[in-house]
DNA sequence: ATGGCGAGACAATCTCGA
């Protein structure tokens, strides 16, 4: 069984410690993070490798910045969808398992109609771009990331208050299922269809505690590698306690 | 309607996230 998680950990140096605790917890044979906020030099390599797991890391000075931490050597097969992108926002390795993987930290976007809003359109086309150039829908990719969108209302907590707000809009919706229409299937959704479930809670206002949420972290298959996907979940107690990260972890197993 | 919390850069308060 393989075990993939994609994780925005809010900066990896300020999360470290759980980081750790969540490797020897879940052993998962692939960890993608998002929001490092750190350069390579400040990366926390020899700390991460103590405990077994290979980095493959695309780092930034204070933003963005993501890396896929693997118990078993990779091989990087791209840094960006763009290569002239300045903003570190994704990383894709071949696994030794028959399946590619990216990780991706979608743009925030911000409002909707603001410049960092069609920023974010813009990086998505590039995706779309991106994966189609290099693989077919009959290849087996997975990818993981923090989208920054709900992909339909029952992934928001309040879907009436926030029609039309930034991650909900019907423009990055129309933006993501582009995306995803090359074939990829959302693989928590061939489990669960409930509403009300979510990976991501503001800090502020008691959001947790009060289950005020999003599922914006999602992990996509196309079709052949969902097949093998046995279970998701969303690892809620890495919210709690003492300096956890406003995401949850997205835990994925297959049996490749 | 606003800001509320947390992190980084930098050196008192900014920007940014979602």
């Amino acid at each position: 069984m393989i075990k993939v998680v994609t994780w925005n950990v809010n900066s990896i140096n300020s999360r470290l410690e759980r980081v750790k605790a969540f490797l020897e917890r879940e052993s998962p044979d692939f960890l993608c993070l998002q929001e490092l906020k750190c350069s390579e030099d400040k990366y926390p390599l020899e700390s991460i490798t103590a405990t077994g797991y290979h980095s493959a890391i695309f780092g930034q000075k204070a933003y963005n910045g993501v890396a896929i931490l693997s118990k078993k050597p990779v091989e990087i097969l791209f840094r960006n969808f763009d290569p002239d992108d300045d903003a570190s926002r994704s990383i894709t390795i071949r696994t030794p398992f028959g399946f590619d993987l990216i990780n991706a930290y979608v743009p925030n976007g911000q409002a909707v109609g603001t410049e960092k809003y069609a920023y974010k359109l813009a990086w998505l086309k590039k995706a779309k771009k991106f994966v189609q150039q290099h693989w077919t829908p009959s290849d087996k990719l997975v990818f993981v990331g923090d989208f920054n969108i709900a992909p339909d209302d029952r992934d928001v907590y309040d879907p009436v208050a926030w029609k039309e707000h930034i991650h909900c809009s019907a423009g990055e919706r129309t933006a993501l299922n582009d995306l995803v229409s090359i074939g990829f299937i959302d693989s928590f959704r061939m489990h669960d269809q409930s509403s009300g479930v979510f990976s991501w809670w503001d800090y502020r206002e008691l959001s947790f505690a009060r289950n005020k949420g999003l599922r914006i972290d999602l992990i996509y298959a196309t079709p052949l590698a969902a097949a093998s996907c046995r279970s998701v979940r969303i690892d809620k107690d890495e919210r709690r306690g003492d300096k956890p990260s406003d995401h949850a972890p997205v835990i994925a197993t297959f049996d490749f």
